[in-house]
DNA sequence: ATTTAAACCGACTCCTTGGTCGGTTTTATT
DNA sequence: AATAAAACCGACCAAGGAGTCGGTTTAAAT
């Protein structure tokens, strides 16, 4: 059943949800139906059981327990998003961050399904702006800046960077992208010069 | 055939290429299966017929026509992204920005007509750059700029943005996004209290 | 008016896929 | 060993969707 989910996260990441039938899977696995629906009540509900078991986990271990350091918050955030931009081979932390594709392939065809990935991308901008808000109260962040913005900006940005290097690893792309996120934070920072 | 191309687009638009059936586009135009296949040898060729006819036509109008301006192009870019968040109730805008969702649903399942759309999108790409390089030109652009990472840094967000209002319109999100789009595009701008 | 081709119809086939179900094997408990 | 429960099998069903095809209508050309 593990065996289940892990494959199942596997094939859905990589072919999409609607694109994987139940047979692939339990094909990969030499398993039957039966098996399968003894342990789901249906595709969907597999879907949001390894959501649930899996991707929620990641997202919280990466979103939330980096609130804690005392570092420079927009160190940390690049960081995470250099992390989250590498090729996705047995990339722990690609699952945190493969909601994205999932998001897109639900919008009209599940409601329900996507109302509730975009709860759980919600923990991350929550996360990032109270760990913005922080960064302005250790004096790492200018106090004129709107963390809310800053935070949509964020992660409207690393989404589509998702979609842009959807293919595979577009290093210059991703080299590009790091580049300008560094001088738009540098922008965000607090300086002496400005006061 | 006009007709069938229109409703196509709109149903593949609103609904998503997989999840729109021939017959969900043939009974609203009272058509059969008959007509459209008369017309178009099969359902992907059916969509790159629309996208070729429609969309494209709309990406160059949006995106080459605009080059031709005098003004500032980063006022000119805020503008238009400024229109292509707007929901897309009948908007004409729409058309040019919408590969993103069909990007997206292409990923896996159809790499030619993925690639195909990325192609248009880097028809965004190229005009965005050289907007940019004469920006750079004609005085509105600091010199240091770096202009393939900004277009990067556009699009990515811009993409992404498109993924987060998907459901509706959340007019709260776009003004965040494009107040930060500004204060980051501010930070491009050719100042003189820099030199 | 006749011919010809384009446009169109709709029933049909084939295939995929999610889901069902009666029955079998495995595992654990006593 | 006996029993019960959980896990599992795989043939089957029903629905939906892409694509086919022989035939009919419409429109244009001569």
């Amino acid at each position: 059943m593990h065996l289940l989910c892990a494959k199942g996260l596997e094939l859905f990441h990589n072919n999409g949800f609607y694109n994987t039938s139940l047979d692939d899977i339990l094909k990969e696995l030499s398993l039957s139906k039966g098996a399968f629906y003894h342990h789901f009540k249906s595709k969907e509900d597999f879907f949001v059981n390894i959501i649930q078991n899996f991707v929620v986990q990641k997202v919280y271990a990466l979103l939330v327990e980096p609130l804690s350091t005392q570092e420079n918050p927009l160190h940390v955030i690049v960081d995470s998003l250099e992390n989250a931009l590498e090729p996705s081979k047995s990339n722990e932390m690609a699952y945190g961050f493969m909601l994205n594709d999932f998001l897109t392939e639900f919008n009209k065809r599940n409601t329900e399904i996507h109302r509730y990935l975009k709860d759980i991308l919600n923990v991350w901008e929550v996360n990032l702006i109270s760990l913005l808000k922080k960064g302005k109260v250790d004096g790492y962040i200018a106090r004129h800046v709107n963390c809310e913005g800053v935070a949509t900006f964020i992660i409207a940005s690393y989404l589509g960077m998702r979609s842009l290097m959807m293919d595979g690893t577009d290093a210059q792309l991703k080299y590009q992208y790091m580049q300008q996120l560094k001088q738009y934070f540098n922008m965000l920072t607090e300086r002496e010069s400005v006061i």
